[in-house]
Order: structure tokens, then C-alpha cells, then sequence
DNA sequence: TCGATATTTCTATATATATGGAAGTATGGA
DNA sequence: TCCATACTTCCATATATATAGAAATATCGA
């Protein structure tokens, strides 16, 4: 990835409003949830969020469909993976120290696919 | 982590100068590089650099120590990991899709460590 | 103590971002 | 076509951030 497109996502999900956006959007999954229904959630009126998905969505981060008279975003998951591998790769050019601990997130499986706990199938609440 | 905490250090990277400043700290290790030296490499006046750098430090990504009459900044990987951390954990409370592809990454070890490439360990001109 | 070096803090200014009301645009139903 | 709903775009304003010169502070060596 380019350091600009990185920048331009680090700066969309460095604020407030569109972090706990972005972290409800990936709550709701593939299916996305309407502008409205974020603005409601997150109690801001529907043109500041109107911005703050511009944000998201310039940056690659969520993308929209239209479906009736809603409009839907949802987490573009590729975007925000690329971002972490962005962060990740550069900081293991040369050192393991930052990167390894990564393996041990409770979803990251091992590359070769052993058998596990395999946690990330659980719900957040189980 | 808290959200206001990842929100500062999001903040503190989604910047061109300061993510070429930390990607520059991240290369040179925990020995760190100083304030001047990294202002030359950059080619940013001092007083900007120090900004900066206290930018970082906020954020806990970077320590400082001083050295004679430098002062030596050091990336804090145990900050940027737990950033990744939340980053990646917050996106895996229930779909493995984002963080699946973290495991794939050159130097991210499966957990349990069995013999691999170990790519981490060769220097970056190697 | 003096002077050179290394860096920070102070200060001003330019630029970018966040917010939200009002007006505009798109959709669907009657 | 008319109206309600769902959003976006426009605009003004408040706040935050970035930059860098100048002055201040800390360290070292003589």
C-alpha cells in the first residue's frame, strides 16, 4: 500500500465519531447498516454523519449501497486488512518483537490451519 | 486499550511526517535514532521534528532518552503492538475475515512456533 | 565560565477538520 | 404530481493541527 492511502485511512478512523463508526460497522458484517440507523445509534445528526462516512468511504474503509430509499454502508474488510498488513509488514523489516505477539490475538490463525481453540467462531458475548 | 488511547495513536501516524518519522525509528531498531539525525533524514527543521516527536511520545509510540547532548528516540513496540492489537481484536468480535490474513504475514510466527522461513531475521538490504 | 552543539519551548500563522442547520436530491407510495 | 422519508451537499463557524523562526535550556569540552 501507499504511504498516502495509508495516512488517509490511519486519519479516517482517528477520530471519535468514526472510530466507534467504523467498530459498529464491523459489528453489523457484510450486511452493512443504514445512514440513518448509525446517526440514530451514534446520536448525530444525519448530515454530520453524512460526512463522517464521506470519510470513511474516501478512504476506501466502508462502502455504500443503495437499496430503496436507504442507503447502506458497510466495513470494506479488504481495505481495513490491507491497512493492518501496511502497519505490520513495515514495523517486521527486520524485527519479529512487534509482529509476533500479532500471532497470538485469539482470531489470528496459523498460517498452515492446525487445529485450535478457533475462539473467533464464538459469539461476543459466549 | 481504551478508545481515546487508540485514537491518539491512530492520530499520531496519520501523518506524513510523523509515519515516515516512526517508519524511520521502526528501522532503526530499539537503539533508536536522535532528534537531529532524524530531523536531517527528513529534512524538517528542528523545532518541527521536536514537535513532532512529542506528537509520538504523547502517544506513547516512541521513548526518549537522552545521550550526552542527543536525545534518543526509540520506537515503544509494545504501544504499536497494542494498537494493532485493538485494532485487529475489535474486528474479530465475531468474523475472522480481517484477521485471518494477519496470519499470512512473512513474519508473523503461528503461535505454537514451529519451524518456518524466519524471515524476520535477515536485514533489510539482505 | 565561555562557547559550541543538540534539542525544546514559545509564538505566530496557515491550513485542515468537525459540526450541524438549511436547502437540495433521490426514492417510494398514493 | 404530491408528499413523506432518507440522505447528501452547501455553508458558516469553531476547533485542532502543522510549520518553523526565535529564544530558552541542557550538555560537553576547554
Amino acid at each position: 500500500m501507499e504511504l498516502l492511502l495509508a495516512i488517509k485511512r490511519l486519519s479516517a478512523l482517528a477520530q471519535q465519531t468514526r472510530l466507534e463508526l467504523f467498530r459498529l460497522l464491523v459489528k453489523a458484517g457484510p450486511e452493512g447498516m443504514a445512514a440513518g440507523e448509525l446517526a440514530r445509534r451514534l446520536d448525530v445528526p444525519a448530515s454530520t454523519m453524512s460526512t463522517q462516512l464521506l470519510v470513511l468511504s474516501n478512504a476506501g474503509l466502508v462502502r455504500a449501497r443503495r437499496e430503496g430509499r436507504s442507503i447502506i454502508y458497510a466495513v470494506n474488510f479488504e481495505a481495513m486488512r490491507d491497512l493492518l498488513v501496511f502497519l505490520t509488514k513495515d514495523c517486521c523489516g527486520g524485527r519479529a518483537e512487534m509482529c509476533a505477539p500479532l500471532a497470538s490475538i485469539a482470531c489470528c490463525e496459523p498460517k498452515s490451519g492446525e487445529k485450535h481453540e478457533a475462539p473467533a467462531r464464538t459469539r461476543r458475548g459466549g
